[in-house]
RNA sequence: GCCGGGGUGAUGGAAUUGGUAGACAUACAGGACUUAAAAUCCUGAGAGGCCUUAACUCCUCGUGUGGGUUCGAUUCCCACCCCCGGCACCA
């Protein structure tokens, strides 16, 4: 297509002009009220910036540009979350330092977002891997070292065996790990870890603080996982222990009609005496356990397998019954008390096991009112298994009758259990046997005791005498450089932390700095977070509603605990920008060869087309395919404003003034909400009309001013011509226009039958009036009785005409 | 299995949260301009019916499926089907 104006020129000029100007900065010392608007900062990868990038970075582009207009003082920074595996591998299939590799992605990343046009305040830029910011990641190592926060322990952790690294919980998808895909193993090793569980309750309740998507509250609750129950204590017949389990169902321990053990319980080993059948089958069958894999566990997770322990009975505290205990690998270790009473009856995974092993079942709940019952057992097409959930107690005693509910807390308190929480939550296990992040600042003395490098020697310097090749330990190991400074400064004998930090250490805490980020004191000051923090807006990636979202959650946390700052939640609003699939409908990725690359059209259409383009492809959230036809109605659209200087007069232009104030009002609240599609859709029917009708200067003035956020290049080029300003947005001229008479649908039974002209003040009576007028109308009224009239004013009549003949 | 989100023309999507379904855009068709094409501009269009034809009008159906509430349902309620995302033996 002819281009009808020069986007390559027009968007340097402004460009070079913003940068030369500093023309975003935040001012630390203005008193307009702040806004501290966000982007999730990029890994800065090799493939460099993405569609999906510009669509994030777009949107909080034109909520910032939007809410300077309209006077706030903003902050919108941007930064590079740059250690990571990505320049590691790289490194050690070419050599290549990380180092090198990240500061030339980062050239491209700030290339390719300042062609754009987005408006960062890039005196606040940081990157993750930089000494003068990893000196801080690391201070809040040792925060929280000092805190008993953070500890060494042996642990079961997440190793896979391709990247030789250990990896978090969250980290492990499907039993396999999350970058690579290769199945992932158990370790016993020893590691740091934060200690996040101490904040489970408050990062479940503060949930209800936040703006943020459902979904992603929602995520974050099942990932924290907590449930209420009990803990109840099962003496063992013939011995002086006993075994406590975790049940959130205490109301159905009359249904217990045996226990189970994980095959990891301690308390295994402490009966073994006991167990007749110990040598036979228990441990073996322990040892199977042991061997299996998660995803083995999980693919024969259908089959419930055991071991009864023969000799050995529990007695249910609740009636006294002698039941037999198990030990089988559907109950975990890790999780509650590693042991439970098993209720068949209500529990699925009771049921099954039970099953296989022919023990009994017996109901102790049931729907209090039998036509529920008879609906339930229709419903599942079944007459017997029925699990009933809470409900009315049967066969319990003197329990029997009472609400589930009542009967939980009743129960407990009878069989002297008592109330807990668990949670699915684990500590954050931090320590990376990797290269590429910031090192743990911490000294082992000669007897292996570990110290806390003091914090005058932050930043503890990433180490650059290192081989890249994975060896299975950690790569600065081999540091010669790193050896000699700890016995340098602490002693012969002494000995590094070799592990690096997970790098979502290093995007814990990062949306502090930006308040203050050239500190070389603190890692930010009091005053500059009581200034700019918490973030008002944070747009970034469903990806990271676990993760990222979670571990900064828990940061903040504990900086409030501590008075460092007055709030407790890091990010007031959250919004996720969807995936931007291919023109296909696949994913973009390289092996498909159907990415993408913003450059390419930037180059071809323009930055302005671009940004307009993705905004108008749908809902922010939504997951969209790309459309590279669709690209061309989003630079046709800014031809048409672009032509429109020619047509301007400057006359009244009053058939302008209805759709004028409509789009203010419109485009002012659409993106207020981030519904920029909508937005750009106003933008367009106020530009058809004025192509139509006729345009005046201040008509001009306010579209240019309503489109600039969206298009700020072509916006500023036409202002300049014009003479315009774009400096304050356009308020909605609510000055006297002339009332026109507003269209109102007629319907009769509900089928809309006419349409008619109404003036907006008019009432029931005479809006009723004029319908019944109209021949249209009419004719369908004389079709039956009139039984009901309504009218909405300014919308529609309804009448309801009864056609009952006889 | 459980928990979220969703299903609207050929396509991306819109619908003021119960009030004229399909805005806006793309693709498409016809026309204008052109030697021609592209670009541009204008017009049309949910599906179907009524009609010798045409225009205008009119009618029926239509927001995954089947019910319901209502003067009125894409919107609310019940049941079901399908797609996407998350969690998944968490007691």
């Amino acid at each position: 297509m002819a281009l009808k104006y020069d986007h390559k020129a027009i968007e340097k000029k402004w460009q070079k002009k913003w940068a030369d100007e500093n023309a975003f900065a935040a001012s630390d010392s203005s008193d307009k009220q702040k806004l501290y608007i966000l982007d999730m900062f990029p890994y800065p990868s090799g493939a460099g910036l993405h569609v999906g990038h510009v669509e994030g970075y777009t949107a909080t582009d034109i909520y910032s540009r939007f809410k300077r207009m309209q006077g706030y003082n903003v902050l919108h920074p941007m930064g590079w979350d740059a250690f990571g595996l990505p320049a590691e591998n790289y490194a050690i299939k070419t050599g290549v330092p990380p180092v090198k590799t990240t500061d030339e992605a980062i050239k491209t990343f700030t290339r390719q977002i300042n062609s754009l046009g987005l408006s960062y305040d890039w005196s606040r830029e940081i990157g993750t891997h930089t000494p003068e910011y990893y000196k801080w990641t690391q201070w809040f190592f040792l925060f929280l070292y000092n805190k008993g926060l953070a500890e060494k322990r042996r642990a079961k952790v997440n190793w896979c065996p391709k990247d030789q690294t250990v990896l978090a919980n969250e980290q492990v998808v499907n039993g396999c790990c999350e970058r690579c895909g290769t199945e992932v193993v158990q370790k016993d090793l020893e590691q740091w870890f934060f200690k996040i569980t101490k904040y489970a309750d408050a990062l479940v309740d503060d949930l209800d603080q936040v703006d943020w998507p459902e979904s992603t509250k929602i995520a974050q609750r099942n990932w924290i996982g907590r449930s209420e129950g009990a803990e109840i204590k099962f003496d063992i017949s013939n011995s002086s222990e006993s075994i406590t389990v975790f049940t959130t169902r205490a109301d159905t321990i009359f249904g217990a009609t045996y226990l189970v053990l994980a095959p990891e319980h301690p308390l295994l080993q402490k009966l073994k005496n006991h167990i007749e059948n110990w040598e036979s089958e228990v441990l073996p069958y322990m040892e199977v356990v042991k061997n299996k894999t998660d995803i083995e566990r999980q693919e024969e997770g259908k089959e419930k397998t055991g071991v009864e322990l023969k000799g050995i009975k529990a007695i249910n505290p609740a009636n006294q019954e002698e039941i037999p205990v198990f030990v089988a690998d559907y109950v975990l270790g890790n999780y509650g008390t590693g042991a439970i009473m098993a209720v068949p009856a209500h529990d699925r995974r009771d049921r099954e096991f039970a099953d296989v092993f022919g023990l009994p079942i017996r109901k102790v709940v049931e729907p209090g009112n039998p036509r529920i019952m008879e609906t339930a057992k229709l419903k599942s097409g079944s007459t017997e298994d029925i699990f009933v959930g809470e409900n009315i107690l049967i066969n319990s005693g003197d329990f029997t009758g009472l609400q589930s509910a009542e009967a939980k807390k009743k129960i407990t308190e009878a069989v002297g259990g008592k109330m807990v929480k668990t949670y699915r939550l684990r500590d954050w296990l931090i320590s990376r046997q990797r290269y590429w992040g910031a090192p743990i600042p911490v000294v082992y003395d000669p007897e292996g005791k570990p110290h806390a490098v003091p914090e005058e020697h932050l930043p503890w310097l990433l180490p650059t005498d290192v081989e890249f090749k994975p060896t299975g330990t950690s790569p600065l190991g081999q540091s010669k450089e790193l050896l000699e400074r700890t016995e340098k400064i602490f002693g012969i004998g002494w000995k590094p932390e070799i592990d690096t930090m997970d790098t979502f250490v290093c995007s814990s805490w990062y949306y502090f700095r930006f308040a203050d980020p050239r500190n070389s004191k603190e890692f930010a000051s009091k005053e500059a977070m009581q200034k700019w923090l918490p973030v008002d807006l944070y747009v970034g990636g469903a990806e990271h509603t676990v993760l990222h979202l979670l571990y900064s959650r828990f940061i903040t946390k504990v900086l409030q605990q501590e008075g460092y700052i007055t709030f407790g939640e890091p990010f007031k609003k959250l919004r996720h920008q969807g995936i931007i699939l291919a023109e296909d409908g696949n994913k973009m990725s390289k092996s498909k060869g159907n990415v993408i690359n913003p450059d390419d059209v930037v180059a071809t259409y323009g930055a302005d087309t671009l940004r307009v383009y993705e905004m108008f492809m749908g809902p922010l959230e939504a997951m969209k395919p790309w459309n590279t036809q669709n690209i061309l109605g989003a630079r046709r659209f800014l031809e048409h404003v672009w032509d429109l200087q020619e047509k301007v007069t400057d006359g009244i232009a009053g058939a302008m003034d209805m759709v004028h104030r409509k789009t203010v009002e419109k485009v002012s609240s659409d993106l207020e909400h981030l519904k920029f599609n909508t937005a750009i859709s106003a933008l367009m029917i106020f530009v058809g009309e004025a192509k139509r009708k006729e345009i005046n200067r201040a008509q001009y003035e306010d579209l240019l001013r309503l489109l600039s956020p969206l298009a700020p290049h072509i916006t500023s080029e036409i202002a300049e011509r014009m003479g315009y300003s774009l400096d304050a947005w356009p308020q909605p001229n609510t000055s006297d226009l002339p009332v026109f008479n507003t269209p109102i649908a007629i319907q009769v039974n509900g089928k809309l039958r006419a349409t008619i002209e109404l003036p907006p003040a008019a009432t029931q009576e005479e809006a009723l009036a004029a319908a019944r007028k109209d021949p249209a109308v009419a004719r369908w009224l004389a079709l039956g009785k009139e039984e009901k009239a309504v009218y909405v004013a300014g919308r529609i009549i309804s009448f309801a005409v009864s056609t009952d003949p006889v």
